[in-house]
DNA sequence: AGAGATTGTCATCGA
DNA sequence: TATCGATGACAATCT
């Protein structure tokens, strides 16, 4: 590389310019000593080696490749064209890699954030074109330059592309603060010679010849310029970086020294962004209005720094760090994007980048905004513009991502799967940041995207976190609209795992014990009376179903609908052992697992909140044997009638819910009542006025079954009175939250009066001195503006009062003070 | 051990 | 008048 540049810069390169200079292309031969791949990197497609497309063009047209003489009467955009490769072809291996940053600095410098197209700033003071292009070409951006092609050359719209990029690095120049003259020629050269230039910052009109002299006589002083600077160059290349000079003192670096430096890689970028041309001119040419586009980048890329000027306090500082993470001591060659990608990552070194990721990783993305759209959490929050012909391809990658996440949410939680389809929310986002970072498409997201920790993943993250709202979100819509259908139930892991179980469980034992004849489980029964439960609003999930004749049946739905009041106790189950038979009925423990699992599932379910007021019904969970109150006393007798009553109290070792019930099971078993509580509690009046009727019951029976109804019955009306208490309290607390809110907002609303009203004031106290100044009493005298005080009549004339005297004595009419403005 | 939360129960009121 | 629901108050129990 050193003996290349020296071979450049010493001799054969020297003479091959001042050859091309005087009119004669020259091939100096250098292509077959460089491997292809260098050839195109260093010296790019458009160097003073390779010939332009219009020297292509016009070699196959006239002369053909190789050396020619020049044509005098081409036209000078053609001269300046190459004298700019010529340049282009000198500085190729004098690239500091530090734009952004340099950009940065001028920025920070400016008293002004960058402001938006019609903000007022010290670009404003330029041409449009300029002012846009110097924003963007910060950037590299094609689209941008595309853009000064675009505002700045509305008329010449026909010009050629290449010209652009000249406007491109010339804005760039300008908008710095230190004039450059040489660029500055640059820019006279690039825009005299394009045909029909017009509304350049230097809008000569020297005939052709004159042009053609002018341009040699500044390219060959431009080279005597560059040349010793070459070596300079060399030496801040060896000694970390000349931009990294630049921006420690912008104020006091020569003028002529920091541009060309500093606009090399632009001029390297040129290249990249000519390729990119003719790679994007299809999708141009497919009807997408890229300036559109290019206006949004624009914008976008204008937000992203002010906001990082004005929100996360990037200073000159972080723009000197982030200018040394670039200028890395002997990058002589332009950095590829793929190879900076790995350095822009940290680009942030301060908090308050990492902090603000999202503007940061807008930054570096700025650096490619072909890439790098600048604020991705835009691209999610903004409908696609089907305009953006550019953008489209990486916001719709993002959007289906997005989409893909929402449609399929259960594979946000599987990121190792990067290197497939990216459908979970990490892929996208990394996917997108790496379609952004990767010049050459690559998808660089796989392990930075998501590991990084620099400010850059904070976007991810914040993604990821959306990732899991989205998912929520999901999932409760799906829930909404379909219910829980057994993959979201598998979604929720153990909670729905075990649920299911239970029931599965409750199903295979059912059909194991055909005995039980018409007790049989069904298995429908344990997710009904639990979708019963869901659906409860109140928690008065009074699910007595008459219809269930299975004890089994019955305590799974009492299972299912009340997890505390699993009734009976061991006290209950000792007194009561005749009725082990009736154990043998339903698999006790396994019910009282359900039912505790039960317990811990509801509690963990998604739709279980904090404060779930849904109370337990425990009237039908007490007593299993639901018997059917009209079917009752036909169908079954009364001792099947106290089996099935008894059965709960065997299977149940809740003590607690035990303890509760038992006083009044154990009093009702005392007193040989025939039917459980359940059935005691929740049977309708009349119902339960036909059970007590078909049983010959005495007093006490009596007095201790309402006992227990009117008990039970207000145990769960104080449950729901509670659960409403609850309710009325934390709609209180809404209210007092909005009614906060509402003061905030009106107390805002009076401080903005108070200074209108102060303004007011303010004005009507100048406007009146203003009045006294000028009026003047009868002796010609200035009045007091204390002692007097104007007056307005309702004729409109005005008039002045003494207020001292408390008297109003019209001194001046509005024709006197005329007359005093007269004189 | 004690505080707070939860839950059941009673008394009362009104529909 | 009986019934039922709502609710405050109290106590037992749980966490």
């Amino acid at each position: 590389m050193q003996d290349l540049k020296k071979y450049f810069t010493e001799g054969l390169i020297q003479m091959a310019i001042i050859l091309s200079l005087c009119g004669v292309m020259v091939d100096v031969g250098l292509e077959p000593y460089l491997p292809a791949s260098w050839h195109e990197r260093i010296l790019g497609p458009t160097s003073a080696l390779t010939q332009t497309q219009f020297h292509n063009l016009r070699n196959r047209l006239e002369d053909g490749p190789g050396l020619h003489a020049k044509n005098v009467d081409l036209d000078s955009f053609f001269t300046a064209r190459r004298l700019l490769g010529l340049v282009h072809s000198l500085d190729r291996l004098q690239v500091p890699p530090a734009e952004l940053e340099t950009w940065l600095v001028q920025r920070e410098q400016d008293p002004l954030p960058v402001g938006l197209p019609g903000q007022a700033s010290r670009l404003a003071r330029e041409p449009p074109g300029i002012e846009r292009v110097q924003l963007t070409s910060s950037l590299e951006s094609r689209p941008l330059v595309l853009t000064l092609h675009e505002d700045a050359d509305d008329e010449e719209e026909d010009k050629e592309e290449e010209t652009d990029v000249h406007y491109h690095t010339v804005a760039l120049n300008e908008g710095e603060e230190e004039e450059d003259t040489v660029l500055q020629h640059y820019c006279n050269i690039g825009r005299e010679g394009g045909p029909g230039s017009s509304g350049g910052v230097n809008n000569g009109e020297l005939p052709q010849n004159e042009q053609v002299s002018s341009s040699l006589q500044e390219c060959l002083r431009l080279l005597e310029e560059t040349f010793p600077l070459t070596e300079e160059q060399q030496f801040h290349d060896a000694g970390g970086g000349r931009g990294e000079l630049e921006l420690q003192s912008p104020g006091s670096e020569p003028l002529g020294s920091s541009i060309l430096p500093s606009t090399n890689p632009f001029l390297d970028l040129e290249l990249q962004w000519q390729d990119l041309l003719a790679i994007m001119e299809p999708q141009n040419n497919a009807g997408c209005d890229t300036s559109a586009f290019e206006d949004a980048q624009n914008s976008r890329a204008t937000e992203t720094f002010e906001t990082l000027h004005q929100n996360h306090g990037v200073d000159g500082t972080e723009a000197d760090l982030v200018m040394e993470t670039w200028s890395q001591p002997g990058s002589l060659r332009p950095p590829n994007q793929s190879e900076m990608e790995p350095v822009l990552l940290p680009l942030t070194p301060t908090e308050e980048l990492d902090d603000h990721s999202s503007a940061s990783s807008s930054g570096v993305s700025g650096v490619y905004p072909l890439q790098s759209p600048p604020d991705h959490m835009d691209l999610l929050a903004q409908d696609p513009s089907p305009d953006l012909c550019l953008g489209r391809s990486a916001e719709d990658v993002m959007n289906r991502q997005t989409q893909d996440l929402v449609a399929t949410p259960e594979s946000s939680s599987s990121p190792e799967n990067c290197s497939g389809d990216c459908t979970n929310i990490q892929e996208g986002n990394a996917a997108t940041r790496g379609l952004y970072m990767s010049p050459s498409g690559d998808f660089l997201f796989d392990e930075d995207g998501i590991e990084d920790d620099d400010g850059l993943l904070s976007p991810l993250t914040d993604l990821i976190g959306d990732a899991a709202i989205l998912d929520e979100i999901s999932l409760l819509d799906m829930a909404l609209e379909e219910g829980f259908n057994p993959e979201m139930t598998a979604r929720l892991d153990e909670e729905g795992y075990l649920l299911r179980e239970a029931a599965q469980q409750e199903t295979a034992r059912a059909h194991l014990q055909p005995h039980l004849g018409e007790d049989q489980v069904h298995p429908g029964d344990y997710q009904q009376d639990s979708e019963t439960e869901a659906d409860s609003d109140s928690g008065l999930s009074l699910a007595f179903s008459l219809s269930q004749a299975s004890p089994c049946a019955s305590e799974a739905s009492s299972y299912s609908s009340s997890s505390s009041t699993s009734s009976s106790d061991s006290a209950d189950e000792s007194l009561f052992s005749e009725d082990e038979d009736a154990v043998e009925l339903c698999d006790g423990p396994h019910m009282e697992m359900e039912s505790d699992q039960e317990k811990k599932l509801l509690s963990g379910l998604p739709w279980h909140l904090g404060h779930d007021h849904t109370y337990h019904q425990p009237m039908s969970s007490s007593s299993s044997p639901s018997l059917p109150v009209g079917k009752m006393s036909t169908k079954q007798s009364r001792s099947s009638v106290r089996r099935n009553s008894a059965l709960p109290y065997h299977y149940s070792s809740h003590t607690s819910d035990a303890k509760m019930w038992s006083h009044d099971e154990r009093r009702a078993r005392a007193l040989k009542v025939p039917f459980s509580n359940e059935l005691i509690i929740n049977l309708p009046v009349e119902e339960f006025n036909d059970l007590l009727a078909s049983f010959q019951l005495n007093e006490e029976q009596l007095t201790l079954i309402k006992d227990i109804r009117r008990r039970g019955k207000n145990k769960v009306a104080a449950q729901n009175c509670r659960k409403r208490k609850m309710d009325v309290l934390l709609g209180l607390n809404d209210e007092v939250s909005g009614l906060m809110r509402s003061r905030s907002r009106l107390l805002r609303e009076k401080q903005e009066a108070m200074r209108n009203l102060q303004e007011m004031k303010h004005r009507l106290k100048m406007l009146y001195q203003e009045v006294f100044s000028r009026v003047r009493d009868g002796e010609g005298r200035p009045l007091n503006p204390v002692e007097h005080e104007l007056r307005f009549e309702l004729d409109g004339s005005v008039g002045v009062a003494s207020s001292r005297r408390g008297r109003r004595t019209p001194l001046t009419k509005s024709n006197r003070k005329q007359r005093d403005k007269k004189k």
